[in-house]
DNA sequence: CGTCGTATTGAGGAGGCTCAACTAAGGTGG
DNA sequence: CCACCTTAGTTGAGCCTCCTCAATACGACG
């Protein structure tokens, strides 16, 4: 009857202790219970924002279902996206209990509010909770500096292909593959943002690695990955 | 007789409990000597590698007294920096129980290294304490993702700008600050690899940020700010 | 004082940005 | 169901900035 799923954090995890990478699920079922106990389900429809830039910071989120962009927005009227997140991800983390960038759903999206009080006291009794999250941050850093070294690039082709594998990875780490296809259910433009480059050095990124044979885009929302080789080559960094 | 002062975390707090930011000290008196208990220490002259990418991660470390750098090798034998860390940041999270990058004194260092079982154990019994380095990797998640803006500008002058003013905040961070100095303990080219850019370009970008009477460069490690308002305008995010 | 690595300056070329036009797709109302 | 409109996305021409390569100044050593 609740097709929600409990709470659920994925990361790569701190310590080498699975030899195999079966499952990415940092919580157990107890945890996952325990989370549920303490938050409140709320669904967005696309476009909707779930906090903005400066608000008082009460809770804290975990994406159960659907994308979400984190943005920050720029003098100019311009925003930039400092990241997307997929289900399993933590959003909504402060800085002096306000937060510091705007998210909001790239598709319907369900979410579990977490009031950082009640998380706080739950870190208290349950060391090994704590400690999950303590991993996805520093995932999330990891994740962070890996696209730094995207953007920092100047070339637009190479940093679509880690573009790419980035999504890829994720929607692995989710077991959410089709394999040779990768999912953008962002538009262009939110891409562009993210890379660091303008929506029309996109897309004639996109349509060289097309002619070129690497990809190829059945539809705006899907990329089939031809040449996975020769993608990986292009998003070594330089 | 021992100088080198216990281990500290700083880094903006994730709660607003203080309404002053006298002090951003993670961590209580009791802690720093805990952690100290568990922890040894190490001494480095510049340029000694303290980890390389893919090592075996045991310890986790907690920088007491100098600069170091964290960067990732490139294909083509560049290097990348990541990170510059200070007094007070912690270095050495991993991935998978592997380090992920590298990480390089710039000037003479002195760590606390805690072996990461040792670690957790602390954290098991401490629930503060682990909340602390909770709130640092979060800390440091959101300076990554300044870095990012930084690095994804186009214009060589505004990142120079968003550099000073991190190393600006950053010495605040630390009651380190001289009036209008900002210290540049690393070269001319870790910079530019920092920020994403050439060496040539970096030093075109100083050039016209001297000329246009903005900063002043003393000698090659100080940057004097003549006009912080100007410089703030510079380091927005355009 | 000479040497080596760091830093700056110059000339030329490549790539992305801007501006503008055009095409495709999705949504609405008749 | 179709015409219309609005937004998303693509393509083209020209400019601007940074990159590349090379040469020159500076500074920290011995």
């Amino acid at each position: 009857m609740n097709a929600i799923p409990h709470p659920s954090i994925r990361a790569v995890p701190f310590e080498h202790i699975r030899p195999s990478s079966v499952s990415t699920e940092l919580l157990s079922d107890r945890q996952r219970h325990e989370l549920a106990s303490i938050a409140t389900v709320r669904l967005l429809r696309p476009q909707t924002i779930l906090y903005e830039a400066g608000m008082e910071a009460d809770c804290v989120f975990i994406l159960a279902q659907g994308v979400m962009k984190v943005y920050r927005e720029l003098r100019n009227g311009k925003r930039r996206i400092m990241a997307f997140l997929f289900p399993a991800d933590v959003l909504g983390l402060a800085e002096r209990g306000h937060y510091c960038n705007t998210a909001e759903a790239v598709t319907p999206s369900t979410l579990y509010c977490v009031p950082v009080e009640r998380l706080k006291e739950s870190f208290r009794d349950n060391f090994e909770l704590q400690f999950q999250f303590l991993c996805k941050v520093t995932h999330e850093l990891r994740e962070s500096q890996r696209q730094m070294m995207a953007i920092g690039r100047r070339d637009a082709p190479g940093k679509v292909a880690m573009f790419l594998e980035t999504l890829r990875r994720n929607a692995l780490l989710r077991d959410d593959a089709r394999p040779g296809f990768v999912w953008l259910p962002m538009t262009r433009a939110d891409i562009a943002s993210y890379l660091g480059v303008t929506p029309e050095s996109l897309s004639r990124a996109v349509t060289r690695l097309t002619k070129g044979g690497v990809i190829d885009s059945p539809d705006r929302r899907h990329i089939r990955i031809l040449d996975a080789a020769r993608l990986h080559t292009l998003a070594e960094p330089s």
